[in-house]
DNA sequence: GTCTTATGTCCAATATAATGAACGAATACA
DNA sequence: TGTATTCGTTCATTATATTGGACATAAGAC
């Protein structure tokens, strides 16, 4: 069956600005496209793909390379990451494991 | 070719991160798994990948699903995203277009 | 406790991303 | 300005994500 995404704005703008954000980080330090390539274990193609901001590649491998320029997601590092992991688990607890009433209109505000 | 990747740590946390993130978004605003695929045009199957933090599937997707349950990257919305873009693209041009000595070392502190 | 629904998981089929090679064009440096 | 290198792009092949269906289990409502 066909696939035929679309994207929202936003999520446009995101992508464009998480390539550039790559880009910028690999051109200031020095490393050719190759070069990221290559310690990233993708092709070059792949790589031009993410700094383009393409939807299409793989999320992991876009934090993988982002992480080895130095790109931040969220603003944190890695202990950081660690505390936000455990406390969403803590949240999650909280929360309902299952949704019930699928009928209800979505809460939008907060 | 096997591809066979590997993930660095903080990409995995970033991605667990991520992945809870998006699942306490929707459960608080009261949406079923299906509900959210269906917006979304996804598979539940593939939601269900994304909440885990699989590396798999595509940014483009898992971006559209965090912005419809309110999950903000870089923390910001579309036109400050907008304004972003304008100031990476302006860094963009005083950078060289083209980066030269691979053979350089990497400028890993700034 | 019962019952209804959401979720977790597996699967074969299909759509699509990833690869690597190739080539011209742009770019940086002597 | 010359020139080697990097970048942008296309393409066929290969690897993998996506899908939708199915089923068992968990979880919430009564």
């Amino acid at each position: 069956m066909k696939r035929k995404r679309s994207y929202s704005r936003v999520t446009k703008q995101a992508l464009s600005v998480f390539g550039k954000l790559i880009r910028v980080g690999r051109t200031t330090r020095g490393m050719t496209a190759q070069d990221l390539a290559d310690r990233a274990n993708i092709s070059r193609t792949t790589l031009h793909n993410i700094e383009k901001g393409a939807p299409g590649p793989e999320i992991g491998t876009v934090f993988e390379v982002a992480a080895l320029v130095g790109v931040r997601l969220f603003d944190a590092d890695d202990s950081t990451l660690t505390v936000q992991n455990a406390r969403l688990d803590e949240k999650l607890t909280l929360l309902p494991k299952s949704v019930r009433v699928s009928k209800q209109e979505i809460d939008d505000d907060f």
